[in-house]
DNA sequence: ACACTTCTTTAGAATAATTATAAACTACAT
DNA sequence: ATGTAGTTTATAATTATTCTAAAGAAGTGT
């Protein structure tokens, strides 16, 4: 399995449940954005067998606090995650509940000219809703 | 009441407990920032009387509604509001857990060059998250 | 393989923000 | 004043998330 080494060296047992995870999170070509609950249902239709939703969340903030998934600052009810841990920026589309990724050749270079005291600058995020 | 009118115009009545919401909200210099506890903590504070929860809910979303105050996208377990409605900017600062605004001089033009099928863009909105 | 420790999973309980309910109340028009 | 439609309120319901404590699995040393 190719995230056994992975998980072993962020220190995370590689446990069936987190290889799982780890299938639906990692193995494809784009970016994939979630809310617990999609993740939840994703696993339990590729996996034959139960998942405790704990797991679920013990899982996604494991891999939050490893930089493995960043969370989207968005107004939902629910939390949306993303596998896509560089920086960059989102369309969200209100009607569909759904978000899209920009890339920085989508979106042109950001300055903050303001400064404040004592603080620095952790992250720039852009978030464009979009209406019909 | 120079809020009566405002109330009016807009189809909600001016109730005793809006104006004293729309005091705490707009009676002020400086933008305000606020999560529904912190509004209710404020409206105690100032007033002589009771006011329930469930109407500070219902007069912050009305006032929504009706574009008088707008939702902040963040990440929190709370909900942030903010009395300035127009488009502009945040940062957050993640240890105070506090908002503050950024004007448009202080963030360069933003570009958007992806488009998307049939969606037009409603807001532009960068939030900067500020650690020590 | 075995024993032992530590980490992980799990079901269910607990918490916390928000929304719904339905009865009492109030603004407003007639 | 009377009627009606909108509003407030306490409380219950809902929902996302976190906590808990017991059972299970992984890692280490023997």
């Amino acid at each position: 399995m190719k995230y056994v080494e992975k998980l072993r060296k962020s220190g995370l047992r590689p446990t069936k449940q987190r290889l799982q995870i780890c299938e639906v999170l990692f193995d494809r070509e784009e970016t994939f954005h979630f809310t617990i609950n999609q993740l939840e249902q994703k696993i339990k239709n590729q996996i034959n067998g139960k998942i405790s939703l704990a797991t679920v969340y013990n899982t996604v903030h494991a891999f939050e606090k490893k930089g493995y998934l960043k969370q989207i600052p968005i107004n939902s009810n629910q939390t949306y995650f993303d596998t896509n841990v560089t920086d960059h920026h989102h369309f969200y589309d209100l009607k569909d509940e759904k978000l899209i990724d920009l890339d920085d050749s989508d979106v042109g270079p950001i300055k903050i000219l303001k400064k404040v005291n004592g603080k620095k600058i952790k992250s720039v995020e852009v978030l464009v809703k979009l209406e019909d």
